[in-house]
DNA sequence: AACGATCCCTGTTGGC
DNA sequence: TGCCAACAGGGATCGT
């Protein structure tokens, strides 16, 4: 599942294999992937022809800025994957959206449950779009950002860290593991965290991140991410709560506990989170 | 406004 | 062995 850490990946090879390269040709064989743009064609119509000067990420938001102030923007969703390959070879099975590059490369969207998409925006549509009121993002946002946006919410911190309002760019793995690393319960109402709370809160997602990213990702089945070329990444053998139902504690041997908080499975440890 | 339920979608899994 | 319901979840939307 692509939270953060998969999405920053997927960036970083993308970049050097992009910037500086002009979109010569653009295909969208899933009318579902353009479901945020207006009208479908806008989306072609924007990014041909155009250089691409730049890459950027917000939260799960992945950007490819282009020449003449439009951005191209990418949502990964669960299943989707980013990858550049030349433009006469193979296509996975899936690919949605393939743009091709003046040096005979394609960037390609694959994604099997298209829950991703893809859009163009202007500047002022950039301004006006939902992901704008997201809140920080996850890797930069610091203890008074978290503590400010919890005052008086009654919802478990878990929902909340997975709120994007709040913080961007954290998932249900991330959540389940920032708060096992921060000894906090899951359904610890976000407003009844004191600072000292918070701040280890913060710390702990910080360094979960980072973990991931220096992992390469979190890859969970053959379905789940892969890094853009393809290699799985390893996160996922370092978690201590997802996906560990019954299994000991690595910290205090207590079984993680499985339960469903907002239809998402959540999982923690009663002997380490309080 | 805040919160929680529901829906979208399809490869994989588990039960019978 | 084979079939099929259940499961996974990011985020939009809707009801309370």
């Amino acid at each position: 599942m692509p939270e953060l850490p998969e999405v920053e990946a997927t960036r970083r090879h993308l970049d050097p294999l992009a910037v500086g390269k002009t979109i010569t040709r653009v295909r969208v064989t899933h009318p579902r992937m353009l479901r945020r743009q207006d009208r479908p064609s806008d989306f072609v119509d924007r990014i041909v022809g155009r250089r691409i000067v730049g890459t950027g990420r917000h939260g799960k938001h992945l950007f490819v800025e282009l020449e003449g102030e439009i951005t191209w923007v990418m949502h990964l969703g669960m299943s989707g994957r980013v990858s550049v390959a030349a433009s006469d070879g193979a296509v996975p099975p899936h690919t949605h959206v393939v743009v091709e590059l003046d040096d005979g490369t394609a960037i390609r969207f694959t994604d099997p449950r298209t829950f991703g998409y893809v859009c163009a925006l202007t500047p002022d549509e950039r301004l006006d779009a939902t992901f704008v009121r997201h809140g920080p993002d996850a890797l930069t946002a610091d203890v008074a950002d978290l503590a400010g946006r919890l005052v008086g919410r009654t919802a478990a911190i878990k929902a909340l860290l997975c709120d994007q309002t709040i913080v961007s760019g954290i998932g249900n793995i991330y959540a389940d593991e920032a708060l096992h690393r921060a000894r906090l319960s899951p359904f610890r109402p976000g407003g009844s965290l004191d600072e000292v709370e918070c701040g280890r809160l913060v710390a702990a997602i910080h360094d979960t991140l980072d973990a991931g990213l220096a992992a390469g990702g979190t890859t969970l089945d053959d379905l789940a991410y892969l890094l853009p070329d393809g290699r799985a990444g390893d996160f996922s053998e370092r978690l201590a709560v997802y996906g560990r139902e019954g299994e000991p504690c690595h910290t205090c041997g207590t079984p993680i506990r499985r339960a469903v908080l907002r239809g998402r499975s959540t999982h923690w440890c009663d002997g380490c989170q309080a």
